[in-house]
RNA sequence: UCCUGAGUAGCUCAGUUGGUUAGAGCAUCUGACUGUUAAUCAGAGGGUCGUAGGUUCAAGUCCUACCUCAGGAGCCA
């Protein structure tokens, strides 16, 4: 028998104080740790009561980041501490806009004249780093319900206004990117990284509920065979002095591998292997392409998403992959709004109402035939004549997702000569079963397909476009041993930031880019 | 990599058919204002015009090369 009353909520978590029979007192905290300071019970059962908190510097903050001071009655005592976004001077009053990271909204301090001495005062300017002391009280502006009065202040870091590059101000997202350890303070890129956040966690959460496994496929892999772009070599040779084999190649069997070995370009392979094993898998790593692509969708260093699920044809790979994107969106909009609406007033103001409409609707499913025919019915002039056959340009994919459907959509069933080997050749015999899900204004943003699973058809195509077939010989033997149905797809973790955000280029939509002839940071 | 465009104050930009001392807004600094929301108002400081050549009496402006950035294309996630 315990009765409990709540003292404190907030953060997610609530602190109980209440009494047992077995213990005369107990105190008890769920979910989440309240912030320190002193607590103070009353009820006529028991007497006063005062429970004291306190943390370490060490520990996790959680119940004192600025989001969770947000949720605290007015009249509790607070500090907060984070970065100043601006500061406003007034006679007889300052107002500092701090902000840690945790959400969009600024916590405003107020300083009256005389609360904090005049020299520590000249020292807090945009991008100083603070810790306020003070007490939550309504607000007497408008901007918003609470702010804290300010009583003591703590500066851990100053920052000279007259050389600190981000002001409060619109800048560009060329500058930014030139001042990448600083953006992340920025209205825009806090945004930004809380969605992409919420993103990766939304991903292993749909995957995890349903029964996937998580699992590392490496990122140096000695295979250069499977096609999917230029690849980074990998090597801890002498560049400047380069081993040799007697006639003149290098020879790679004095480097780490013993051979030529290279960053990943897709886990899907081996991917492939576990979904051989545990069923359902899911890959969720860094990827690396070496082409010398400058677009504002293409990265060198990027993060892909790659399912991979036994018994599982193309038309249940599509419904995961529609599934999937919308579990995504539904999460991001349940966790991320106030950022979302920050986009949609700055970035782009289609981006709310083009993810909850795409959350509410299906997608659209047209074969690479039918969607052919499309185009050529269409009433437009291309820059890339239409063909049955052809790889479908941006301006055709671009054309059914904005101008015929207004939504993304899944195109499935392309001729074999435009696909990877692996994908399953279908009865027509000219065509196989992949999906690219096509995304408006993103262009692809998912592709996949379900896998060739027999043996002879796979080998025969291995010949037919002359891959090295010693180099999949363990790739061939998952069909050889128990080979099952399977299909996959990989999602393009950027893409689906920039389609959710709004943002023009995928540079800003990762911590630190990397592309031709820029890693910096 | 190809095509197109752009590099002028800390940032965003204007700068006429080549012509005297290169402009604005924001930022910074100083002052004003009892509560602001990218505060407002007044004043001040701040520039080898991307780099290197060239044409010309005279180049921010015209020409050439290079560098950087952006948009479009290809490759793809």
């Amino acid at each position: 028998m315990v009765s409990c009353i709540a003292v404190w909520r907030g953060g997610g978590g609530v602190l109980f104080w209440g009494r047992s029979n077995r213990c005369r007192m107990d105190i008890e905290v769920c979910t989440a740790t309240p912030p320190p300071g002193t607590y103070h019970f009353c009820s006529p059962a028991f007497a006063t009561v005062s429970v004291h908190i306190q943390h370490s510097l060490a520990m996790i903050r959680t119940g004192e980041y600025i989001k969770d001071i947000f949720t605290m009655a007015v009249g509790t005592a607070v500090e907060a501490r984070g970065w100043v976004k601006t500061r406003r001077d007034s006679k007889g009053v300052t107002f500092i806009q701090l902000n840690d990271g945790s959400c969009f909204k600024d916590l405003q301090a107020v300083v009256e004249q005389g609360a904090i001495p005049e020299e520590m005062m000249r020292q807090i300017g945009t991008g100083a780093c603070l810790k306020i002391s003070g007490e939550l009280v309504a607000s007497l502006g408008a901007g918003q319900s609470v702010e804290l009065k300010v009583r003591d202040i703590l500066i851990y870091g100053p920052a000279d206004p007259a050389t600190y590059p981000l002001q409060p101000k619109r800048h560009s997202m060329e500058f930014l990117r030139e001042i990448a350890h600083l953006r992340p303070r920025s209205n825009t890129f806090g945004a930004v990284f809380r969605v992409r956040n919420a993103v990766c966690y939304a991903i292993h959460k749909f995957f995890q509920e349903r029964g996937f496994l998580y699992v590392h496929t490496p990122i140096i892999t000695a295979s250069d065979a499977e096609g999917a772009g230029a690849m980074f070599g990998v090597t801890t040779l002498d560049l400047m002095n380069l081993p040799r084999t007697e006639n003149g190649g290098i020879n790679f069997a004095e480097d780490f591998f013993g051979r030529p070995s290279y960053l990943t370009v897709s886990g899907q392979l081996e991917g492939e292997i576990f979904a051989s094993a545990f069923t359902n898998i899911y890959t969720f790593g860094p990827t690396f392409r070496a082409e010398n692509s400058n677009t504002p969708r293409h990265l060198a260093e990027f993060w892909m998403i790659e399912p991979e699920m036994s018994f599982c044809d193309l038309d249940d790979n599509r419904r995961v992959a529609e599934e999937f994107l919308k579990y995504i969106i539904a999460h991001v909009v349940d966790t991320c709004l106030p950022d979302l609406e920050f986009f949609n007033k700055w970035v782009d103001d289609t981006v709310l109402e083009t993810i909850t409409h795409v959350a509410e609707s299906d997608f659209q499913h047209v074969t690479y035939t039918d969607a052919i025919t499309i185009l050529l019915n269409a009433d437009k002039s291309w820059e890339f004549p239409v063909a049955w056959g052809i790889d479908m340009q941006s301006e055709h994919e671009r054309y059914l997702t904005e101008v015929v459907f207004k939504r993304p959509v899944v195109v499935t069933d392309y001729p074999k000569e435009i696909k990877a080997f692996y994908m399953r050749l279908n009865d027509d015999g000219k065509t196989v079963r992949a999906m690219d899900v096509l995304a408006p204004r993103i262009g692809e943003i998912i592709g996949g397909s379900q896998r060739e699973e027999r043996h002879d058809v796979l080998l025969e195509k291995i010949r037919a476009q002359h891959l090295p077939e010693e180099a999949y010989w363990w790739y061939l033997d998952l069909r050889k041993y128990g080979s099952a149905p399977h299909a996959g797809f990989g999602l393009g973790l950027e893409r689906m930031v920039m389609y959710l955000t709004g943002m023009k280029n995928i540079r800003d939509v990762i911590p630190f880019p990397r592309t031709p002839g820029s890693a910096d940071f």
